[in-house]
DNA sequence: CCCAAAACATGACATTGGTCATGTTTTCCC
DNA sequence: GGGAAAACATGACCAATGTCATGTTTTGGG
C-alpha cells in the first residue's frame, strides 16, 4: 500500500548520513497548491520564499508566538507540539516534505501559534511572510481552494484522531498510528513495511495518548506476536494486515 | 463571559416550545463568510441557498454518503458524529446558527461524509450545491480566505480536543466540555451561566469519551460541590471559575 | 393527569493503564 | 572503541474508569 509512494518519498526523505540536495522547484512541483500557479506566479513566489535549516533540538517557533509566516517542509520530518504546564506532551501531527503549516486563521488576524513545531532530526523549511500568502491567495482563487481542500483534510485526520482517542484502547491507537504512518510513509522491504523516521517509544506515546511504559509493553508484545520488528532507527511492521484489523476492530 | 453573546445568540437560540421566524438575511448578517460578498452576488446566493427543516431523529447526512452540499446551521443545533461497528459513539462538534460545515474538501472531489450530521432537536438548515458554492469561491477570494479562517480555526479547536483526549482525566474532559459550552453559548442567568441546549448526561459522555455512568458520577459530584446544577433541560453552571482552574489544571 | 420511556443514580466488581522503581541494552559522540 | 546518555524493558502496585446490574426520578406525549 505504500509503494507509489516509494519514487516520490525516497529523494525527499533524509537519509541515515548523506542527504541529497533538492531544489525548492522540485518540491513545488509535488505541492498542488503551486501546481495550479501561473509561470508567472510561481516565478514570483519563488522570490518570496525563503529556507532555513533547523537541527534536532531546535524550534522552529514556539507555542504563544506571534504567527508571522506560512511554512512548508522541504526536507525532514517536523512534529506539531502541544504542551501542558506539567510538562506532559502530545505530538498532533507528524508534517513530511510537501506538508503546509499555518496555512489558516493565525496567519491573517494577530493570532499566535497554538502550539510548537520541532524538528525531528535536521530538516529544512520553505516559508513566506504572511502579507505575500495572502496576496497570492487574493490573487489565485484556485490556490486559495487548494488550500480549502487541504485544510479540509487535515481537519478530517484531527477527527479521525479524536475518534480514535475517545473510544479506542491503548493497543488499538498505537495500531493506528503504526498503520497510519505505514501507509503515508512506509517503504516496502523484503520483511515489510519500513518507517523512514526515527521514531522511539516516547515520540509514539506522546502521539496516541499513553504513557512510555505502556507504549513499550504493548510494543513488546506486538512484536512478541510478530506484528513489527526492531526499534526507533528500524522500524519495521511485518504484518501489516493483522495490525490493521486491531486497529480498526 | 457569554454576555456579549446574548444579543445575538437570543433570537437565534430555539427556545422552549415557540421559535421566533428567524429571516436569512438575518443570519447571513452574522456569518462573516457572507458578510464580504457583494451585494449583487449576495443576491445570487440567496436564488442558490434553500432551507431545509429536520426533526429530532432525522439525519441531515450519515457517514459514507457523497458529500454534495455546502451547509450552514440556520436555527438549532446540529451535532457531528462518528460511530464504530460496535455501536459506541463519538460527538466531534456541536454546530449552532451560523456555523458552516462541510466547506472543505469533499465538498469539491467526490468524496463522502467522514461523520454523520444529526440535528439536537428541530433544526433548520441552509444549504447551497458546491457547484454554486464552488463558483463563488471562485468569483470571490475574499470569501476563500474567511472559509480558510472558518477551516483553521476548527482545525485548532479540534487539536486542542486532541490534546484534552490525550491527556486529561474524565472530570477535566468534562470541565473543559462545560466552560467551552458556557463561554460559546451560555447565557447570563442570576444563579450563573445556563446552557441553552438540551444536552443529556449520554450527550456530555459522548463529547468527553466517557461512559454515561462515568458522567453521572462525575456531574453528581459537581452538583455536590455546587460547580453545577440541574439536568438536560436547564443546566447551570454555578461557578465558572473554579470549572475553568480544575479544567486547565 | 397518567404512564411508559428516557434520564439519572449508585453499588460491586473487572480491566486498563498510570506510577515508581530498578535493571539491561543500544546509541551516539568524543 | 569506550563510556555516558538515551532508549528499552519488566515488575509491583494502585488509581481511574469501564461494565453490569438494579433501582429511582423526571419527562413528555396521549
Amino acid at each position: 500500500m505504500a509503494s507509489e509512494r516509494d519514487p516520490l518519498s525516497k529523494p525527499l526523505t533524509i537519509s541515515s548520513s548523506k542527504r541529497p540536495p533538492v531544489s525548492i522547484d522540485a518540491l513545488l512541483d509535488r505541492v498542488p497548491l503551486f501546481n495550479i500557479l501561473s509561470r508567472q506566479d510561481r516565478q514570483r513566489l519563488l522570490q518570496d520564499l525563503s529556507e532555513t535549516r533547523y537541527g534536532k533540538n531546535d524550534f522552529i517557533f514556539r507555542e504563544g508566538e506571534p504567527s508571522e509566516y506560512f511554512h512548508i517542509v522541504k526536507e525532514g520530518t517536523v512534529k506539531c507540539v502541544k504542551s501542558t504546564s506539567d510538562g506532559k506532551e502530545c505530538t498532533l501531527k507528524m508534517l513530511m516534505p510537501g506538508d503546509l503549516f499555518c496555512c489558516d486563521a493565525a496567519a491573517f488576524d494577530g493570532a499566535s501559534h497554538p502550539g510548537n513545531a520541532q524538528p525531528m532530526g535536521n530538516v529544512s523549511i520553505l516559508r513566506m511572510h504572511k502579507s505575500a500568502y495572502f496576496s497570492m491567495l487574493k490573487r489565485n482563487p484556485d490556490a486559495a481552494i487548494e488550500v480549502i481542500k487541504y485544510l479540509g483534510n487535515r481537519l478530517h485526520e484531527a477527527q479521525e484522531k479524536n475518534k480514535i482517542l475517545a473510544l479506542d484502547r491503548a493497543d488499538q491507537r498505537l495500531a493506528a498510528l503504526l498503520t497510519d504512518l505505514g501507509t503515508r510513509n512506509g517503504i516496502n522491504e523484503r520483511q515489510g513495511i519500513r518507517l523512514p523516521m526515527r521514531l522511539t517509544r516516547q515520540d509514539m506515546a506522546n502521539m496516541v495518548g499513553a504513557t512510555t511504559e505502556t507504549v513499550i509493553r504493548i510494543m513488546s508484545r506486538f512484536k512478541r506476536d510478530r506484528l513489527i520488528s526492531g526499534t526507533a532507527n528500524r522500524l519495521v511492521i511485518l504484518d501489516f494486515d493483522r495490525l490493521k484489523t486491531l486497529a480498526s476492530r
